[in-house]
DNA sequence: AACAGCCACAACCGCCTTAGT
DNA sequence: GACTAAGGCGGTTGTGGCTGT
């Protein structure tokens, strides 16, 4: 990460589908302004019901395209950017376990989302596994390498209650009561307000 | 300086699951 | 129980910026 500018986070996606002239919705990079009225209409009738939210909202979007917005950028507590050598760690323990089951994953490390997750493991840890895959005789500390393909067969298979009773037994440190608290969040919506007159440029993203 | 290829990642697509009737 | 709509999830795509030549 951190080749990103602001402008380009917030223009990256033009819209797919220009011109074909499938659906009258609005696609691509959400705007500032999209995102304020999609914050509004959330913090007045809560995160769910996406369908309503989208139409009371005004924004020209479909109810995924809000959820996603709010749920990977929009939310309280969500982490920027960042990831750091226990999370990188714990995703690729977690993968071990589970497999592509990013929503899995991501909800064992709060403030982080699946498509973050998903993304990172794509451009970074994919490729590292798959490099020491190749080179089984380097790898000294990690018996997660080299058995990735099993651990996907097997994360498919594996039901939550299993999994969370798998990272019960993981050598790493953190406490379950707080990977498990999603309750938490900031009093109103003063976050969303200075990320927003920041010219949108959270300082996590800054530092990259 | 110009170009090509690569990288990172936001957003869309389609399938599956769940909830409501 | 069957049907439908909405939500959730993982895979994939498309784009701008970066880097190397």
């Amino acid at each position: 990460m951190g080749k990103k500018t602001a402008k380009s986070i917030f223009n990256l996606m033009a819209p797919r589908n220009e011109g074909k002239g499938k659906r009258a919705m609005n696609r691509g990079a959400w705007t500032p302004d999209e995102d304020r009225k999609l914050a509004q209409c959330i913090q007045t009738h809560g995160a769910k019901r996406w369908k309503a939210v989208a139409l009371k909202s005004g924004l020209n979007r479909c109810g995924k395209s809000c959820r996603l917005r709010w749920l990977n950028y929009l939310r309280p507590n969500i982490k920027r950017g960042n990831i750091s050598d226990e999370e990188k760690d714990l995703i690729l323990r977690l993968h071990k376990l589970l497999g592509n089951r990013w929503s899995l994953i991501a909800g064992r490390l709060p403030g982080r989302t699946d498509n973050e997750i998903k993304n990172y493991w794509n451009s970074h840890l994919c490729k590292k596994v798959n490099q020491k895959d190749e080179k089984p005789e380097t790898s000294t500390t990690q018996e997660t390498v080299g058995q990735n393909q099993n651990a996907v067969d097997r994360g498919a298979m594996l039901e939550k209650e299993v999994a969370v009773n798998e990272i019960d037994n993981l050598d790493v440190n953190f406490d379950v009561d707080e990977f498990f608290n999603f309750s938490e969040e900031p009093s109103g919506f003063d976050w969303l307000n200075k990320y927003l007159e920041l010219e949108h440029i959270p300082e996590t993203t800054k530092s990259l």
